[in-house]
This record gives structure tokens, sequence and C-alpha cells, in this order.
DNA sequence: AAGAGTTTCTGTACATGTAAGAAAAGTTAG
DNA sequence: CTAACTTTTCTTACATGTACAGAAACTCTT
């Protein structure tokens, strides 16, 4: 593992590519043509080097994705005035985190990765976690909400754009139809109900509604 | 796309291997060995024919592992005795959903995959939503409830499942610690307070109460 | 200057998912 | 029986991520 930056100054042979030339390049790519474009021979050729030496400034293509989002969120999440009040604090830090993040569809991929994504996003945990404090939560259980509040945060963006995708699939859609036409009303009456309204009802985009009561629920059990 | 169950009785070259083998059998390889083990090309070798000929029951190694949670679930998913009062009996219901998917580890990369899982799972969908309608919502809140609460059930598995996966990784967990230790306490002061603790309060399981605080969440917004 | 040590880069090799097309094994029409 | 047709299977081939082994390009010591 080679440290992202060592601390001698020259010795070995010196680097021709820089894990910041990389991320650059790697951004582009993904910029230019989805992420789906980013490979590690294409980016190596991009780099003017071979695959294997990205492997160098990079651990595995997992992490250079994680480092790819760390970079777009570093560049692009912006703090927001937040208000006073500390209930709407938490709302309005965890929405703009979920803007962000579900403006770049393709971190998918590394969303599942952890609770705290990068450094530039911390601020916006210590809002929620203080904005919980403030609400009268002892620090604890702030810590908890925070998570509960990532896993709804992350669960949405992850199914919603998998659902996004699997839309364009017409066999897929076709099946999912099949399925609320064969309900059988006497065992499931409700979704029986619902049926011809689930595909535009989950549609909707309802982050902020459920944010809100979760927030509200992990308010009340002070 | 070959149907699933073609209409016509024998026309063409009769199978040689069904999906149901091609299930059972790569059921069995998981079992065995984990998810890691499951390639097309040991399947098809296990059930006697080539990775190719799978493809013509499968529609690709997605499908396949959609079609194993959908078996596994039809096994394992027992529905239990659920409470009579509504509250307590989306929050059993998603519980044991819950449950079932994260004892199994290895979903995580179908888990991405959409609101409603199985045909087995629909009945705790019925459940949840019968439940929160049954506390007075309307139907459409209903059916938005029972998808903030998939998206924090799945979200939930996601991150923690690749969480302690990456917790193996000695580098990444040493990498986290870095990022606490380096905290700014006058800009960061939550966190920093929380650092010693957050590794033991994040390795927690909170999803219950979590999943009460969103329920009641959803419910007060009658 | 020669060697040792260290870091970075290159070349080759393998496992994997899967696309494309040919071949095989049936059924049915003539 | 033969030919056409259909469905399944097999063969071959490619793109991808990445392991491994060494070569290359430096600095530091002697």
């Amino acid at each position: 593992m080679p440290q992202p930056s060592a601390p001698r100054k020259t010795l070995g042979r010196p680097p021709r590519i820089s894990r910041e030339e990389i991320i650059a390049t790697a951004r582009r790519i993904v910029d230019e043509g989805g992420v789906g474009r980013l490979t590690m021979r294409r980016l190596a050729a991009e780099v003017g080097s071979t695959p294997m030496a990205l492997y160098h400034h990079v651990r595995d293509k997992e992490e250079l994705l994680v480092l790819l989002l760390d970079d777009y969120a570093a560049r692009t999440l912006r703090r927001p005035r937040l208000p006073d009040h500390p209930r709407e604090r938490i709302v309005v830090a965890a929405t703009a985190i979920h803007e962000a993040l579900a403006a770049c569809p393709w971190i998918v991929e590394v969303l599942t990765a952890d609770d705290l994504l990068s450094t530039s996003a911390l601020w916006f945990v210590e809002q929620i976690v203080d904005g919980l404090v403030g609400c009268g939560l002892p620090l604890d259980r702030a810590v908890h909400g925070y998570r509960a509040i990532w896993y709804y945060t992350a669960g949405e963006i992850v199914v919603r754009t998998t659902a996004a995708r699997r839309r364009a699939d017409d066999d897929r859609a076709t099946y999912r139809e099949q399925v609320f036409a064969d309900l059988d009303p006497s065992e499931l009456p409700r979704l029986t109900q619902a049926a011809d309204r689930w595909a535009p009802l989950t549609a909707e985009d309802t982050y902020r509604d459920g944010l809100q009561a979760l927030v509200d629920g992990l308010l009340a059990r002070r």
C-alpha cells in the first residue's frame, strides 16, 4: 500500500502519474461517457500509462470510485445556510446530502460504502448529530439517529436508482405489471386496491416526507 | 428471451437443464462456499453443461441472483402471527423481512433490486400497507409509508453489510480511525465528542429502534 | 563509481461475464 | 424419408479487473 503522501521527498523511481491525475482523468471519462465508460484500461490509456500502473496509486477500482465520490463531494457540496431550529437543521442538512448524491447517479455502486462519506460530508454529519442533540437527545441516541437517517437516505437513492435502471428494461417492467395483475384480492386486498396506482405512487419523490417522519419519530422518543 | 414456461409442449431441441435445476444448484454452491464461489462456469460445470447454455434459462447473472433470492424467500419466509394492533403489525412484519434478509448476507448485490421483492414477500408488504391504513392513513400515504420503510430497511442491510466487509480490511479501518483522530474540535464538536464511541455505537443493532421511530413519525403525520 | 535499497512501471497471464454464431436434436410439413 | 423450422446447446472470442514477476529509474551508502 503506497501512502497517499509519502513522507520522504524522493526515493525510488519517480512517479510519472499521480493519484490526482488519475482521479481527474477518471472524472472526465465519467462526465463524458458515464460510469460505464470507466475501465482501468481506458483510464490508463488516457493517462498515458498502463493499467497496472494505476494500481500503485489506487488499491482497486472500488477505491477509485470512492475517491471519485469524495472528489465530487468536495467540489459540489456547498454548505447551505442552516435554520436555527435544530429539527429544521437536521432536515435541511440531510436533504442537502441527498440532493447532491441523487444528482450523480453513478455513485450507487459506491454508496453502499460506509456511514460517513468523504471528509467534505463530515460537516453535514455534524449538523445532523448536533441538531438531534439540540432537540434533547443524548449523544449516543443522536449518533444512532444519524445512522437511521443515513440508512434511509442511502436506501432511498440505491433503490430508486436501481429501479429506474430496471424500468428502462421492458421485460422486467412487464414482469412487475404481471405481478400486480395476478394479485389475489382476497389475500392481498390493499395491494389489489393500490395496484393500478402503484407505478405513479412509487414514482413520486417522497424522500423529504419520509425524512421528516423519521426525524419526528426519532425526536418523539426522547 | 425464452419464456420461463413455453406454451408449446415439445418443439425444437429438448432442454437438458431447467431453470429450477440451475437455481437449485446455484443455491447449493452458495450455501457451501458463499456467493463468491458462484460463477457461471462453475455453475455450468456442476449442472453438467456449458456456461452459455445457462443463458437460455436465465437472462444474466443478476437475474440468477434475484431468482436465488426469490427462492430463498419462498423457502424461509414464514408468516409470523401478527399482533392485532396495526402499528405493532407493521413493526413485526418489517422486522420479519429484515431478519430474513439480514440472515443471508450475499443478497446485498441484489437487494438494491426493487421495492417489492419476490411474490413470497408480498404478504408482508400487504401487512405493512394494511397496518398503515388501519392506523388512519389514506391508501396513497400508506404506500409511501411502506416505501419509506423499505428504503430504511434496504439501506440498513446494504450499509451494514458493506461496512462489515470493509471492517475486515485493516487499511480501511485504519483510515476511518484516522479521520476521527484528525477531527477539528472547534468545527466538528459533536463528532469529536463522539469520536471514541463511534465504532461501538455504530456496531450496535438499532434497526428496530429506527424502524419504530419511522413508523411513529409516519403515523403522526396523519 | 559500484552496489544496495526503494519505489514505480511494464508485460504477461488468468478468471470472469457474456456476445455471436454454428451445431445439434428434436418436431412437423411435403 | 427429406427438408424446413424451432429450440437448446456448444464453441469461440472479447472486454474487464487484477495477481505476479520482474525491469526501470531513482537515491543513498560505501
